[in-house]
DNA sequence: ATTCATACTTGACACTGTCTAGTAGAAAAC
DNA sequence: GTTTTCTACTAGACAGTGTCAAGTATGAAT
């Protein structure tokens, strides 16, 4: 059994890091900031993350876990889709997110824990788009239409997030809605 | 008439920083080793711009304005659409693409110049969208099936460029007509 | 001839990630 | 019951970073 105390240290620095990723973005997390913010030297975190990249493949294993979760969770209306769960993943969960969509932070490769996690969210992802398109569909279009799907959640994500769009689209009131509709485009034109 | 040798410094730090960003990402851009590949002092950029989040302004404006050239640019083929020419500028320019889209390097509220060119790239978007629709299209409606256009375009570009996508779609053979279909398929459900 | 702005250089400061070398304490081996 | 080993740290150093402050060479304006 792991020490208690060790685990508990590992476990408030990735919290401190994740909602240092929320409210500044991955690029504010620091090795020495996540040690101040948890009480201890400097150097603590080495123990239990090989480096800087090892604390952003953590929250990418994590992150990727947690929004398979989400897409496979009852869905709040019969109308509401994968699409729009992706969405508000992002927007509820910014902090692991970022990190998640951010592959020059953490490289998946190098991860193998962390590329699991991100494969069977994607493969939840294509067993939608498959379930949409029907039994006999080409695999080509499975592709095609799968990338489609994810690129319509990510982008709205990304540029809800951080991105320009919030600054454009300032004149909506309410957002929910507003996704709600965006998704249902989306996934209109898979169906067909 | 501004010195010929400060302008073609500004020039000289502006290409190794969006080369950088191209090869490495815009966080491996650094004051100094733009200042080092320039040949000058740590300082001498500073001259030319205010910190290293002015150098992000100015990629941004530079690249926008490109971008807004690329949109209104003749299409290769008839059946070729906006939303294609916009993930093929991100492709090609990877090094302006990278920061344009990532507002937390460069405040956009805070660079008038880079704002302006945003905003005409965002408004050509909504034209064509506008154009796709019909005259008699419902301004919500325009905003909603713009931000979704947008998002297909952005997400595709982002998840092919530095995203998790690349990975999973290895088998792709025709990564133009991948990105055609795609395309085609936003369009489509807008024109509808 | 003096003033002044431009376009730099040099030096310093606090901050970062990470390498190396310790150390307190508990468990295991003999 | 002493010694060894392992875990989870601490402490110090080094090279790198952004940027503030101060100095300098050069050319134009007065």
């Amino acid at each position: 059994m792991a020490s208690t105390k060790s685990e508990s240290l590992r476990r408030t620095v990735l919290d401190a890091a994740v909602a240092i990723s929320a409210a500044s973005g991955p690029d504010a997390i620091s090795m020495r900031e996540v040690a101040r913010e948890a009480g201890v030297s400097h150097q603590a975190p080495y123990h239990h993350f090989t480096d800087r990249s090892g604390i952003f493949a953590a929250i990418c294993e994590e992150g990727f876990r947690q929004l398979s979760e989400s897409l496979l969770a009852p869905r709040p209306s019969i109308d509401s889709n994968m699409c729009e769960a992706y969405v508000h993943f992002a927007l509820q969960n910014p902090g692991h997110f970022r990190v998640m969509m951010r592959n020059d932070l953490c490289q998946l490769a190098d991860y193998p824990s962390a590329r699991f996690e991100a494969d069977r969210a994607f493969d939840i992802l294509v067993e939608e788009v498959k379930s949409l398109l029907g039994e006999g569909a080409d695999s080509e279009v499975v592709k095609t239409q799968t990338a489609y799907m994810w690129s319509v959640g990510h982008g709205l994500a990304t540029l809800l997030l951080d991105g320009p769009l919030e600054l454009k689209l300032e004149g909506i009131d309410d957002m929910n809605a507003f996704i709600h509709q965006v998704s249902r485009t989306a996934v209109a034109s898979i169906r067909k």
